[in-house]
This record gives structure tokens, C-alpha cells and sequence, in this order.
DNA sequence: TATGAATGAGAGTTCATTCAT
DNA sequence: CATGAATGAACTCTCATTCAT
């Protein structure tokens, strides 16, 4: 017997052993040991309070206007403190849009699936990105305002833009190979996407703050999936089914 | 006694070589006829001179990063002068900003006639919104960095926009009426036709600054107007007539 | 007679057009019109006014304690004056070390004449420079204090150095190959001329500040002339010259 | 029952396995095993480590410019670990002055014996000074840098010199008590000495900062014990030249 | 009309020092 | 003993605006 309970204990005690050792190299890997690089998930509280600080002030005030004593303030920290974990307002600024377009590029990539058709796959854009313009909408200023100069930090913006719109891209090239879509000019179908979302939409939340940008879902969806002339051939307008405005193709076998 | 009229007389011719030389060396180091390259004629008054040189230095920098000393040394006057025709850096700002978008406004309303069909009112939008852009690629930048936020002179701009859209809304309108248009949300369409237009056209500024934004204009038509999806009847593709492509309803051909 | 008086009245007024010309176009030349590089002279008071703020209060705190709120309370001015007739405070500090060296070679080469044996160029040397150090008692510290490092102000710094010393290094070397000098190595002797007579005058300047430093004289040329060990066959004490020592070599036949 | 005392003993194996392991870990993470190579042995107190990389620091920098953080990496402590060791930044200069200072006195006194000759005692001084300034070299910068002033440190700084500087002078009061100098001033003397090495020796090691000071020295010798001027009727070299010294004199003949 | 030297409030950034861990 | 995140006073430099000429 009591070999067995040896074995027993013994393996116990492996087992421990090598459970604290996973768990103490994983926390060792984890730690800011290996990655002396900024903490992405932002734990640290000092970090994540300046971010959200640093996003408030930016958008309402813009890139230059904006002072490192309003964002302190708003982050309720010392002034020092920032330059404690960004180098420098412009790399504050540059990480924070990194981390917005990010976000917003999850945040929809996130909702598309293969399974959609590329119909449904726009109107999913359309939608997400009016989610997210209400919920960021701080964010949604600075993509306008700050991403055009020749500076650095514009550049690196648009490479972030362009990222973002590639997607849109892709989807309209999905469904022109599909047949879905006209083959209309890709480059210029997904930025004037964008474009007529964004300036829309900001368009609306300065004219109304209240506004609830997802209610323009439809329109958006009309205009774009559908265009703006009647197709001749329609003989009940479209508009009847204005809610949701499901496949608007159904009907095309009329006449 | 003639010989006091001569001395007179020559003391008058020497006082008046005197005065001339005075002047031309006056003029000459007072002129900027060895700076910068410069208007000889010089029609243009020192307010437009400013104006100029302002839209220059306003749209390459922006609003905050835009100093008067660039703005004096661009349009090759004293610091001073601004003050003298501006009262602010503000001031000089709005008379830009309003200037500008009346001319764009003014620029494309030009071209629209009663005569014209909706569909073609719309084309003459595109093209003429694109071509104004082309002239005046640095305003098209002021326009979408500087029109959003609470200050003064932002608000100012963006009732400029919206005066502007508005004149967009009315032919979007006016082609729903005669039932040219589908039913589609105005305020929305209108928007989203300017926003569209500038994004797409700002990106491509930055991203190849040569391109010819009215090359983009038969993609702008395509989308705008008979949208994304294949209306399944068309038999045959729209954009055979790729170059150009122009009214993609032609061959419709009910009365 | 006309002819006469007219001529000379003719004569009078070219002559006075003539002489206005040429003052005006050497008061043209000589303006700011053609060179727009700093105002030497500093007849500009505020220039002048800033420069001997800056002197008092480097060499008072030193380059990097000094700050521009000293330097401008210093001169009564704001401090956005400095900024308008400096680029930067490295430029003032280099602009005011250039000027100081240049005054002191200056004010010792000025002195020195072909004519001098090179024991009283040696003489003139020391004596020329205590009396700088005494008029610009503030200048010797900075040149002590921010010669050394690798910044590029120190270098400069270091290169007007040499300059003057090189002056030094020139009499040493003349009196050698006149015979008149031992045949030592110019560079280390000169160093040795210019840092000794720096330091100990710093020394004295602290100790004492009401010292005159002049009357160090005959113990520098004690010292660097005739060097510390006693030349046996000299019977009489050297010292007894005290005042200008001179050629206390001319006794050499004795004994 | 011999199963519960192997599972305890199990169990302490465990526990000693986990407690060593975790030492291990730790001790890898919080050392500067994977940092900038350094010193195993650790012998060195962090008061020493932290007073190397203080004399690198201030001399490279100077005192204002030097920074408590460049310290704390160049020492691989932490800042606050400074701190621990050493009041404020000034109390680390000053401890640092006074023991370079101290050193440099002991180093010099230590090779002068009441046997020599002050002749002998002068030669010494230039060596080991000499050889100080080379083992020493930001040392010497920092003497020459941060002596002159009237805050405390630099009032401190200097009484240290003053210390120093007496001792040369008492060698050369008794040179001249012996007979065997001139009676020059031995304070300027002292500081003449003191200020020619420290200066000639500091141009060279930025002129050149591969230079062996020590071949300076029968320069020196040459300069400051037998003075510039030639004597001619000396006809017995005194001290028999000594290291290098070419002997100027013996083209003198006699005997 | 036009000028440009002068201004000073305010910006971004640095860094010696502290203190909870 | 040792740490390093946090602090805030103080620095250099900018620039819209004024005003005597």
C-alpha cells in the first residue's frame, strides 16, 4: 500500500510543483519583464485615466488647441505624470488613435462573417460603424479633424484610415465577384462610404447631440445599396418598407 | 538780374532731382522689389494679397499651427499690416472661411439651371464640388478640419456647410417630387453626397497629390445614383461606358 | 558773364546732387538693407542692453542655471525681446562668448608690436590680460567654467580659445628662434601662460574680490620668465626690480 | 503511519523545491543578471556603485545638466535607491568633490618626503598631479567646471582647492627658505603651477584625448623651474636635466 | 496706410524629490 | 534596504497682439 500512497503523494507533489511553475513563468512572461513596452491592456489605472482624459480633451478641444494641463486636470493627475507614461503629447495622441481606429476596425471586422452576403455585410458596416460613432462619438471628431497635414502623426493616422477603409474595400469586391454589386470603382465606393457616414454623422451630433445615429441606418442603406434613381421597372416605390428595408431585390421579377 | 532767375531756377532743378531720387530709393528699399518674386503691377490690394497668402499658410498648417509671421512672410507685408486690414487672426480666419465657401457654393449653383433634370442637377454637383476642389485643394482641407468643434468661428463655418448642403437638399428634394428620386432621406442624402465627395477627394489629394479628382466623377455617378446593387433586369453591364459613362438610364429606353 | 555764373550755379547743383547721393547711398549701403545679419556695433540699445544682462547673470549662475527670466529682468525688457534679437539662449551665450574672446585678443593683440622684444611681448601678454580680467572680471569665469564638454557651444568655445592662445604660442616661438627663450614647447608653455594667469585671477577674483589684479604682474613674470630655481652666479636678489623687471639679465658678466 | 511522515516529508520537499524555485525567479527578475554587465562579485557597496557613476555623470554633463536618472541607470540602481545613500543631489556632488579632492591631495603628498629637495618635491608635484589628471580625467574637468561660484557647494568646493593649493605653495616657501628658489610670490606661484598643469593638461585631453599627460612633464620642469629666459652665464645645469629635459645649455661651453 | 520692435501670457517639457510598497 | 510611480515647480520657447513711428 504504501507504495501506491507514495506514488500518490509523489505525483501530488509534481503536480504542484509544475502547476507553480507554469503559473510563475506565465506571470513571468506576462510581466513587464520580458516587455518593457507600454501595458496595452491599460490595468494600470494612472495609464487608462489619461487615456479616457486624454480623449475628452482631444475632441473637444482638437490636436494643437488642447493643453497637457486640460488633460491633466480632466485625469485629476499631476502634469508630470503623463510625461511619466507618454513621451510626449504627440505620442499620447498618436497611441490613442491607434488604439481608436483599432477599435473601430475590431469593432466591425468583429460583426462580419463569410456567411453573410455582401449586401448584408455593408448594411452590417453601415450599422456598426454608426454604433460606434455614437458610442465614441469624441472619436469620431478627431478622425476628421486631425488626419490631414504633412506631419507625422497625420500620416501615421491616415495608414490607419486607409487600413480601415481596405476593409470596406473588400466587401464591395467581394460583391462585385459575387455579381451582387456593380462593378462600380472600389477606392472610391469604400471612402465615399466612409465619407458620407462620417461627415454625416458628425453632421448630426454637432446639429443635435441627441440624435440617435443608428435611426439613419435606412437611409444610408437606400441610398447606397440602391442608389438614388428609381429603377424604372419598380412600379411601388421602395420606400413603403422603410423600418429595416430588407432585400430590396425580391420584388425584381415584377414586369 | 537773369542771372538770379538761373540760380533760382537751377536751385529748383536740383531740389527737384533731390526729391525724385529721394523717393526712387525711398520706393526702392521700402519696395519688396528685391524679395520674394512679387506682382509688379501690384493691382491686387494688400487685403487680397493677405487673403491669399492666409488660405496658403491656413490650409498647409491649420488654424492653430498657422502664425501670422507665416502668413505676413507669405504674402511679403509687415506683421503689422495684417492688424491693419484684420482685426484678429480669428477675424482673418472667418472672412476666409466665408469667402470660401460662397465661392464654392456659388461655383456649382452657377451651373445649375431649372432646365436641367434632377439627375443631371446632381451630376453638375459632382462635377463641379470636384472641380472646385481640384482649384482649391487647400480650402477643401480647411474645410473638413477646422468646421467642427464649439468655438466662434467654428460654428460660423459650419452654418457656411449647412447653407451650402442645403442647396444640395433642394435638388435631392426636387427629384423626389417629380419622382425621378426614390423617397430617400434628404438631409441624409445631401450629406452624405458632400461628405463622400470630400473624403474621397481629400484621401486621394493626400494619398497621390496629382491625380485628377474629376477622373473620379462617371465612379461618384455610378454610386450616387443607381447605387450598389445590380437591378436585376439590366441585362447588360453599366460600365461598358467606363471612360466617361454617362447617363446610365439612356437605354432605359421608355418614353 | 551769365555763362560764368551759370556754369558755376550749374556746377553748385551737380555738386550737391552728387554729395546727397553719395551720402544717401552709403547710408543705404550701410543699413540694414543689405545685411540683415546681427547689428555688430550694437548701437541697437536693446541689443546692447540684453548682452550685458546676459554677461552678468552667466557668469553670476553659470550657462545652465542661468535662466532667461534673470537674464531679462537683468536687462528690463520682456522676456519675448530676447527671443526677437536671439534665436535661442545657446545663441545669446554663444554670440556673447564669440564677442568676449574677440575682445580679449583683441585688446592683447593691440598691444603687442613688431617692434618688442619677445620678453616684453610676454610682458605686454600678462599685463594685457590681468587688466581684461579685471574690466570683465565676469568673462574670465564663463571662459573657465564653460569651455569643457562635448555640447556644440563648447566646442566653438574651445576653438576661440585656441585662437588666442595660438597668439601666445606665436611670441614663445618668435623668442625662441631669436634666441632669446629656451627652446621649450610652445604649446604647453603657452597653455601654461594663459591657464595660470586664469586661474590664479579667478582665485584672487573669489578670494578677494577687491584685489587688484595688476599688481600680480612682476610675480608672473618672475615666475614665467626667469623661472623658480635661483641662477647661482646671481649674487642680488631679483626681486629688488620689482616694478617692471626689466631685462634682469644684463648683470650676466659678474663673476 | 510511516505513509503520513512520507507525505510530509513529501510535502516539505515540495514546499523547499517551490520556496528555492521562487528565490531563484526572484532573485533572476529583481538582479541585473540580464542588464548592462556588471560587476558579479558585488563586493561594491551601491554607495560605491552610485559614486562611480556620479563622477561619469557630472563630468560628462557638469552638475546642472547631469540628472539624478542618468545616474540611477549608469549605476543600475534605482532612483530612489540614491536617495537612500545620499540626501539630495548636492550632498552626492559634495561627497564626490571632497573625496576626488582628497585623493588628489593624498596622491600628491604621499610621494613628497622631507628628504627631497624642494627642487625634487616641484618635479613631483608636476607628475603626480600629471598622473592624477590622467587616472582621474572627469575628475579634473569637475574642478575646473564647478569651482567657481558662490553657492555652497562651489564655497566648499574651493576651500578643498585652497587646501591643495597650499601645499605646493608651502613646498616652494621653503624652496625659498632654502636658498634654492627666488623669492617670487608663493601664493601666485602656487596657483600658477596648480592653474598652467590643470589648464594645459584639460586643453589636451579634449584636443586630444589620447594624449599621455606624463610626457608633458619635463616641460613643465622647463617652464616653471628654469622660466623662459635663457640665462647665459650659467654655466652649470642645475638638477642635471632631468627626464627629458633637452638641456638648453650646454651649447654654453664652459668647462 | 504700413511697419516691425516689443510684449507677456501660456505652451510643452524636464527633473529633483517623495513615499507607499 | 531598495524600488519606481507620482509629483509640481521651474524651465525654454512661441506667438497673437500692440503701438510709436
Amino acid at each position: 500500500m504504501s507504495e501506491a500512497i507514495l506514488a500518490v503523494v509523489c505525483y501530488y507533489a509534481y503536480a504542484m510543483v509544475k502547476l507553480w511553475l507554469l503559473q510563475t513563468l506565465w506571470a513571468l512572461t506576462h510581466s513587464q519583464f520580458f516587455q518593457k513596452g507600454r501595458d496595452v491592456s491599460m490595468r494600470a489605472s494612472k495609464t487608462r485615466v489619461i487615456f479616457e482624459a486624454a480623449i475628452d480633451i482631444f475632441s473637444e478641444r482638437g490636436f494643437e488647441k488642447a493643453t497637457m494641463d486640460d488633460i491633466a486636470a480632466k485625469a485629476n493627475v499631476a502634469k508630470g505624470t503623463i510625461y511619466y507614461h507618454f513621451k510626449s503629447k504627440e505620442e499620447l495622441f498618436v497611441f490613442l488613435v491607434e488604439q481608436g481606429t483599432e477599435i473601430l476596425r475590431e469593432h466591425v471586422l468583429a460583426k462580419l462573417s463569410d456567411q453573410m452576403t455582401p449586401t448584408d455585410q455593408i448594411r452590417t458596416i453601415i450599422h456598426e460603424q454608426l454604433t460606434f460613432f455614437t458610442d465614441y462619438r469624441d472619436f469620431c471628431i478627431i478622425i476628421l479633424r486631425e488626419a490631414w497635414g504633412e506631419e507625422q502623426r497625420q500620416r501615421q493616422f491616415r495608414r490607419m484610415l486607409v487600413h480601415y477603409v481596405r476593409a470596406i474595400e473588400e466587401v464591395v469586391l467581394a460583391g462585385i465577384q459575387t455579381g451582387e454589386f456593380v462593378e462600380v470603382d472600389t477606392t472610391t465606393t469604400a471612402w465615399s462610404i466612409f465619407g458620407g457616414l462620417s461627415i454625416t454623422a458628425l453632421h448630426h451630433l454637432f446639429a443635435d447631440p441627441s440624435v440617435d445615429l443608428t435611426s439613419l441606418q435606412p437611409h444610408f442603406e437606400e441610398l447606397l445599396l440602391r442608389g438614388l434613381i428609381r429603377s424604372v421597372p419598380n412600379t411601388h416605390s421602395s420606400t413603403a418598407e422603410d423600418g429595416n428595408a430588407p432585400s430590396p431585390l425580391t420584388e425584381s421579377g415584377e414586369i
